[in-house]
DNA sequence: ATGAAAGCGCTAACAG
DNA sequence: CTGTTAGCGCTTTCAT
């Protein structure tokens, strides 16, 4: 193999422009105490040759690397790219995380990493001294892994973590699962419906439960019971199928029902044709995650949309500022989720006799 | 900013292993010229004390970087994500890319990178000055950009054009769009239509004049002209509605079309709809990319798949194999694509009056 | 088969 | 304000 080497290096810069090579670095990095005059003729320079300094040098001179690692759990990943069904999580922290990273000269890289694995430490170790970012980003269900959090705190490298909302290590960034659940359930309150059913998400993500959450407080708060009204899913279709089947099988069915994503939202769909329900008529439903595939089910689902990108985009936003020395928010860091409106929820008015 | 250093280095494994640095560098890399029972010795440290190599300081010392970019247009992709309507090429392209990469110890690093603009090279400068990536991966309407490829040839770095089947600077791998083409026509022409409808993508892109050239040949080879049935599409929807009502309100309306992308089919399916044709009873529709949505659409849609993950995958292969120092395949690398058969397709037997 | 020395491109620490 | 020196962690010579 060849050999390769930078074209231009900084020595080139400083020989061109007639000063020292720290001077260079020093109108690399924006410092001050470089006169303006100065500057300007070693930024010539850097034009004129077109330099680029290199991340291996700076890194390993002990300086950023100008790189934020994104990790996220492989089997689920994976396992939702061969699905192909349209699932967006990944392209929505990509578009959200890689534009904030373009804007302050970083770079965003892309990582799955095993949460099942008895390594999770030799993976994520592996990952960090091989790359050396400068912050990292956790997803769900990484981002309450006790082990990983202990892990990276360790490393001293400032990280986010997203969909969580307890304190410690790392910055916790909240997509506000526990309200979005509870405005859906009011969104559905208001229009009449009394008996809502909710199925949960897997119990490995912490947030399944706040939704849960959301949902019992809205419905307590209307003086209305929960019992019997929420069944347990996975996220997954199949487990969809058997939640709703559950729900709407029972003596007294639910007018509406709120499931926790959207594969459980279609199995919903799917168990309620079956039953000879029609959606809205005689069944409301709101999903959660608001992916591509809710635009062409029929009807089209009211569904929780997730600010993945908003969420991402502030992520890196607070590495960035870590980096810079400054002090994490006081404050959890929350990015409202909102509703998007379509046609799988009626008033309860509109119910069979109507 | 702590200035952050690599907790463990070759030095303390060499220590650990009471070797020199070199020999820990050598089993590192796996290279001859290390007896078995120092390999054992020196392997045993590593694992014991977790140790990692830092790709920085590798790629500072005239080694590789271990890093892959793919290279994605940037305006194109960053549409796609906003307007959330499934296209899952990224996804396909990190599923096939990031896990062969991991394969062989390698990361893929994805990038966007502006076309239009009129400093290209700057920013592919930009990222592989940074980055020192050891290869490279171009996509459409990239694998064809003369500048592109004239720079990057200049640059020495292993690439691979996907989409493009022109020799020259870096190794060509098409997803064979002439031949798929062809062979959704085939699947039509079988069936028993005659007058077979194409809607053709941006010209921007190569591959879809190979795809109209697919088309035509099946047509002529079957006897079959072809005017009046070509029309001019630029991927987008609206584009789609334009070329499906050119073709359906034409005095001898076609009873199949092509689309050249989903969201061209599903323009033509909304415009069959209001003009009152059934699909697939009084149209059969095909389209490429098989992305999501087209399982939702009614009738779900039979379409051409784009194997993007496998084609990334070999990609990756390509590039690990040239950074070796092996030759390219003399023979232009084909990843064939496949149809698959869902609903938007009847033979022309069952067409109106059957 | 192993080790020692030099240097990759850059920045931190210290001079002046 | 600017320059000099040392060294980051590793691989490449070149010895032995």
């Amino acid at each position: 193999m060849a050999r390769r080497r930078q074209a231009v290096t900084i020595k080139h810069v400083a020989a061109d422009a007639g000063v020292s090579l720290q001077t260079v670095s020093r109108v690399i990095n924006n410092e001050p105490n470089v006169r303006p005059e100065m500057k300007e003729r070693v930024q010539a320079s850097i034009d004129k040759l077109g330099y680029v300094p290199s991340i291996a040098a700076q890194r390993l001179s002990g300086s950023r690397s100008y790189l934020i690692l994104a990790i996220n759990d492989r089997d689920r990943t994976i396992a939702d790219w061969q699905a192909r069904q349209g699932t967006d999580w990944v392209d929505q922290m990509l578009l959200g995380g890689m534009l904030k990273c373009a804007e302050h000269g970083y770079r965003m890289i892309f990582e799955l990493v095993d949460t099942h694995s008895d390594h999770v430490e030799r993976e994520l170790l592996g990952a960090i001294a091989a790359l050396q970012p400068d912050g990292i980003i956790l997803t769900p269900p990484h981002s309450d892994n006790p082990q990983i959090v202990s892990f990276l705190a360790e490393q001293k490298i400032p990280f986010v973590r997203i969909g969580s909302i307890q304190n410690g290590a790392g910055i916790p960034v909240s997509m506000d699962d526990e309200g979005s659940a509870y405005q859906a359930t009011e969104h559905l309150l208001e229009r009449g419906h009394r008996r809502i059913g909710f199925i949960s998400g897997s119990s490995e993500y912490a947030l399944s439960g706040w939704r849960v959450d959301g949902w019992r407080r809205a419905m307590t708060e209307a003086g209305l019971p929960c019992d019997g009204l929420l069944a347990e899913g996975d996220f997954s279709f199949a487990s969809g199928v058997e939640a709703a089947g559950k729900l709407l099988s029972g003596p007294q069915r639910p007018s509406a029902i709120i499931a926790s994503n959207d594969q459980m939202a279609l199995a919903t769909l799917e168990v309620a044709r079956l039953m000879g329900l029609t959606v809205p008529r005689d069944l409301s439903l709101i999903s959660f995650d608001n992916t591509p595939l809710v635009h062409f089910t029929q009807p089209p689902l009211t569904a929780v949309d997730q600010p993945i990108a908003a969420t991402t985009s502030r992520a890196v936003e607070l590495l960035i500022a870590a980096q810079k020395g400054q002090p994490a928010p006081k404050e959890l860091t929350v990015e409202r989720a909102s509703i998007f409106v379509r046609e799988s929820v009626a008033p309860l008015a509109d119910a069979p006799g109507a």
